[in-house]
DNA sequence: ACCTGAACACCGTTCAAGT
DNA sequence: ACCTGAACACCGTTCAAGT
């Protein structure tokens, strides 16, 4: 409510939450430039000062999806020395994430993709844990480990990406999101 | 160019025509209902005689890429008695219909979920061919088939999803929708 | 340096009016 | 029955002007 009072780059942060109040609340079809500036309190025009453009405010919103996510992925990684209790986990946190944050988990892979490098980062964590469950024989080591994981990964964005949307309770989607990768990742490596 | 000479609903499907042209050349993002009217050669409100909206465009838009990915399938299914070939087919199949229809791949699974129930249809298919393939011994038949078999939906629709944003080339992405699924379904069920 | 006010072209949608 | 013309509120973006 403090109207023009923004330092700092405080104003910057402001947008970036209120767009992700906005498409929290009514999705991205529904998103407006303008509506976050008024939430804000300021013009239309003042977004300009600190993105290049509606897309480019969209791009930040989605950094801080993968910043988000990698610190999920990273906490959930370290939670336990099991090798096969770690990989459901993983996959569980991935589905988790996408319910609990779809506004960021949408706006990750919907616009320009990111040529921000975390998204690489949380891919490693995925491959670390093949890796290990490669090493232990939990997993079949036929496949390269990078192979492996940009499998998993497909399986798991796939689960997300699907069971996010409504009306898949005929496909039994609508189980919570960590039985849901426990039971995938079970079906298709045998887990 | 035959300026409002349309009859029985040439129209509509001229509507949905143009819809098609647009996505595929400049995508979601700039697509526009007055732009479909125009290229058309009708004004903007004439759309509104075969839709109530612009979403219910896109819904039809969505139906004829169910009903397409329908087709696609049943064809594919229906190519090969080999069992472990049939579904590493259909695998093949599901990601070079994302490929080679994005426009129609990326409307489907955006805006309000279908009614149409050529989803569900779809998801037989594989469901039968996962069902032959589990009686063959190809597979686990420790889930069951429904189970199995949307598991094996979510790492190809995930496969799709993700090798159709650009620069994934640093996960290998970027080799053909036929031997991503391959690879894919023998890294995951060890086909 | 950061924001406002006003403007531009464009959008989705509605509705009276034309044939 | 199907389409036009004109209008409405709204959008993304630009820019001169204010402090």
């Amino acid at each position: 409510m403090s109207r023009a009072t923004y330092h700092h780059g405080a104003l910057r942060q402001a947008l970036i939450d209120g767009a992700r109040e906005i498409l929290a609340e009514r999705g991205h079809d529904q998103f407006s430039l303008n509506e976050v500036a008024r939430r804000a309190g300021v013009s239309t025009a003042a977004p300009y000062r600190h993105f290049e453009s509606k897309d480019d405010l969209l791009a930040a919103v989605a950094d801080q999806g993968y910043a988000t996510l990698h610190q999920t992925l990273d906490r959930t990684a370290a939670s336990t020395d099991d090798v096969r209790e770690r990989l459901l986990r993983l996959g569980g946190a991935y589905v988790r994430f996408a319910h609990d944050h779809p506004d960021l988990f949408v706006t990750m892979f919907r616009g320009r993709p990111s040529p921000s490098p975390v998204g690489v980062d949380s891919f490693n964590i995925l491959l670390r844990s093949v890796f290990d469950a490669q090493a232990a024989d939990l997993i079949s080591t036929h496949p390269s480990p990078e192979l492996m994981a940009r499998s998993i990964w497909a399986a798991l964005h796939g689960l997300a990406v699907l069971s996010l949307r409504q009306p898949h309770q005929r496909f039994g989607m609508d189980e919570p999101p960590e039985d849901l990768a426990a039971h995938t990742l079970s079906a298709l490596l045998g887990l």
